[in-house]
DNA sequence: TCAACAGTTTTTCTCGAGATTTTTAAAATC
DNA sequence: GATTTTAAAAATCTCGAGAAAAACTGTTGA
């Protein structure tokens, strides 16, 4: 392991309490539980936490690596803010760097990697079935990331990954603030089976196409969304 | 501004004692005097930076986000390892993201733009005239990056332009362990100047050509160098 | 000679309190 | 009434000391 960033920080338990506060920060802005903009006062948050302010401000230093805090010197923390430009661009960019790592992917991927991605694909399949409750929320989050992770595993470029890893956590920001209004319907399902048989196939070309797709869709439902109801989520 | 990181944290001087030591710090690492994987014991280092154990702790998690340093819950800090394998994914992930910002910088800039170039070229230049110094050695350094930030400056996408500031940072500093001991003789002023052309010209597929070329030979020219001789800085 | 173990030392992690700076609110001046 | 000044309040930033964990050392036993 070369390059190592808060976001894939310790893939076992948290074993101190920086790193437990951290994960806690992290899904609370993820989920937005603290909304965009917030100001992140660490007197306050230390109690909520049941940390140190020394240990919290650890924690929250560790979360501007994911672009999910900000911080101006002398004027303490704050969630990041969120604009449609911003995940315009979250979008773009993500679309050509994680197609570039699909294609790589597929070409390099051995028998192992297209078990896993089978494994993936169902049990993703299996959290879409009954993907209504609010529970199973969380676990069909959990297995999408899994399997677009999965995808792209077999690509050699830890770099690559690593980036990634940070812009899927933004959109999944993003995604989550939409899936309340959700405008245009869309099945999700078709999208991510296409995408399986097309990098089982060894065909790199389509299934790149196929996720660029993919990724944009989510981009263009939350444009969607009528500006007041947005503006009420986006306060940048 | 949207996402902002610890790399581009206050443009202006440093107003945090955090933010002067992680200053410091950066540049130790970036500049070598922190050898790579070399354990970063906090109670030592706070009397060479003159700080507190707690802030030089959160100047230390403010360095993960510019991959420079390295952590595991329990067992501290350690600077980033670095390998001919890592500076190979650092070059070719630089090269498909910068290529792309400048492309699209070379479409979009304005007359400003073009100006701001010109003028980054001409101080590189100069830098570049007598840049056998140690002294000039910064300076060159410091124009050097300016004149890559200037290229791509007129790309709109932020995370493209943020990401390529790590890449930036972590290439400088394989770049730095090998001119002491540069093999293949570069005349870097004329692929700068042909860079320059292109991009005043227009020819956006041209310069991004001659970006990657640029960007490729810092890589076999640390690559070139005998491994025996490489050992000694690189330990990975 | 090597491996396992126990005690010691070092280091990391964590917290609460004090000094600066920013923010807020009220009073004073134009 | 609006702007500036002044004072109080809140928040940030910083440090040093104490608990928990890891690393080291010398010893014992096979």
């Amino acid at each position: 392991m070369n390059n190592q960033t808060a976001s894939d920080l310790s893939p076992a338990g948290p074993k101190t309490l920086v790193e437990s506060a951290y994960r806690a920060l992290r899904r609370d802005i993820i989920e937005g539980r603290l909304a965009p903009g917030e100001k992140l006062r660490v007197e306050h948050l230390k109690d909520d936490y049941g940390v140190g302010a020394g240990t919290l401000r650890e924690a929250l230093s560790l979360l501007i690596s994911d672009a999910l805090v900000v911080s101006q010197g002398q004027r303490g923390f704050r969630v990041a803010p969120v604009s449609l430009e911003d995940f315009e661009d979250i979008t773009q960019t993500r679309v050509m760097l994680e197609c570039e790592a699909l294609r790589q992917s597929v070409v390099m991927g051995d028998d192992a990697w297209e078990a896993n991605l089978v494994a993936a694909f169902h049990r993703l399949a299996k959290a879409e079935e009954k993907r209504i409750g609010s529970e199973v929320r969380e676990e069909w989050e959990e297995r999408n990331r899994i399997f677009h992770e999965v995808l792209i595993a077999a690509c050699p470029s830890r770099w690559l990954k690593h980036f990634l890893s940070i812009l899927y956590q933004q959109a999944e920001r993003y995604r989550r603030m939409s899936l309340y209004l959700q405008p245009i319907p869309r099945d999700i399902h078709v999208e991510h089976e296409a995408l399986l048989h097309a990098a089982i196939n060894r065909e790199a070309e389509k299934a790149a196409e196929i996720l660029a797709e993919h990724i944009q869709m989510t981009f263009r439902s939350v444009q969607a969304i009528p500006p007041e109801q947005l503006n009420e989520k986006l306060t940048a």
